[in-house]
DNA sequence: CTTACCACTACATGACTATGTAGTCTTGCT
DNA sequence: AGCAAGACTACATAGTCATGTAGTGGTAAG
């Protein structure tokens, strides 16, 4: 997390367009706390180099000939984990976004931003942070937003919530009721409520309100 | 979405500290295109005014006596659906952030903010973004991210998907064969190559890690 | 042609779930 | 005290699931 040789935030630049690359690579060699390492247009030549190892952060594409942006995340991720990677694209569709998030990379630029708002990107996620456009967020957050419960929801209860996690984890009543203390009519007992409340009568359907509703966190 | 009157944003502070109250309201009302139509230290004050109805942005601090901020964001999501509230607060605890995204917040900043990233959030947060303090940003990216995924995880096939989807509705099987055009032991079929490569037995298991891993996504 | 694999059908069986009905004990309310 | 509600125990039963084993037709590889 710390940048140990001269201060200095180590960029990979991995761009198909020349211009674009280029062009950033400029811009952001010539700030003094920046270095751009070097410029690849492909995640091939880039994952074949000696510099990804030393990088501090990756800009990368989404749209690459031969792997994909995502894929290259993605390879990224499992190799180098604790490199930051911010995607920056002209797309801005939602299967793009969500899939360049959950393939691990840390923000969302398009590539409009001006020259600060990417230098301040860089900085942001070189720090810990999370770039991302206005609207790119707006996006991430709409994710979080719960359908507007109906006045009838009843709340669970701790016990229930409990229950709840158990059930999702596959296990039968009897080995829920070693777990919370009980008689497998107790747990019984209490499924019956929770099945009223979320209004389903499956355990599985259950289970799927209950993450979805974010009730209840699944571990896997 | 638009500024009908004078191109002015509106906004409404909601503030229990007397002295951040005052302050932001005179940063911002100083603002030649902002408007603090009121501020109040609580929410139940807020929610019986008049002005709450014309507002364009709600900044609500997050502990407030009475009704909680995150209670009050549910109240506004409900009442005023399409007015963006951002929540300013001096805790950043995993809890709350994702208790206030859930409950419909649009934002979610510091109080320590500048003053100038302060008005460019509530531009963002009126032009449909959703500003967020950078780490706030990088915990709800961190969700997204799988967990780096090992490398004998069989990808499901379409069918299998398809078949899982209908699983988290808690369907029968001869249920889900009537949807998917199979008979009940090809859905059974189905299913035992499912389990085999979540490495599940049970259907709530295999919900729960579907969910979990984005593979299907629930329409609660 | 043979071998192998895949998608699917078929059947059997023990285990588990969903649901109804009912009784006990505790706690709070009037 | 009397009553209602909540938390739990108990039992019964139809329905569903999980799993093993086995067979068929299609298609790709050797």
């Amino acid at each position: 997390m710390q940048n140990t040789v001269n201060e200095l935030i180590k960029i990979v630049i991995v761009e198909d367009n020349r211009y674009m690359r280029e062009g950033w690579s400029t811009i952001l060699d010539f700030e003094p706390d920046f270095v751009v390492l070097d410029s690849f247009e492909s995640c091939e030549e880039a994952f074949d180099s000696e510099v990804i190892a030393k990088a501090n952060i990756v800009l990368m594409d989404i749209e690459l000939p031969g792997m994909s942006g995502i894929e290259g995340v993605k390879y990224l991720q499992k190799e180098h984990p604790d490199l930051p990677v911010i995607m920056a694209t002209v797309f801005d569709d939602d299967k793009n976004v969500f899939d360049a998030l959950c393939a691990g990379a840390v923000g969302y630029l398009m590539k409009k931003v001006s020259p600060e708002d990417l230098k301040q990107a860089i900085r942001d996620a070189e720090a810990g942070g999370s770039p991302m456009t206005p609207n790119i967020a707006r996006k991430v957050i709409t994710t979080f937003h719960q359908p507007t419960e109906e006045e009838d929801v009843e709340q669970l209860k701790e016990r229930e919530l409990e229950i709840l996690e158990e059930l999702a984890k596959g296990k039968s009543y009897a080995a829920i009721g070693e777990v919370v203390y009980l008689s497998v009519d107790g747990v019984r007992y209490h499924i019956r409520n929770i099945y009223r409340k979320l209004q389903v009568n499956t355990r599985s359907e259950a289970v799927s309100k209950g993450i979805s509703r974010r009730l209840i966190h699944p571990d896997s």
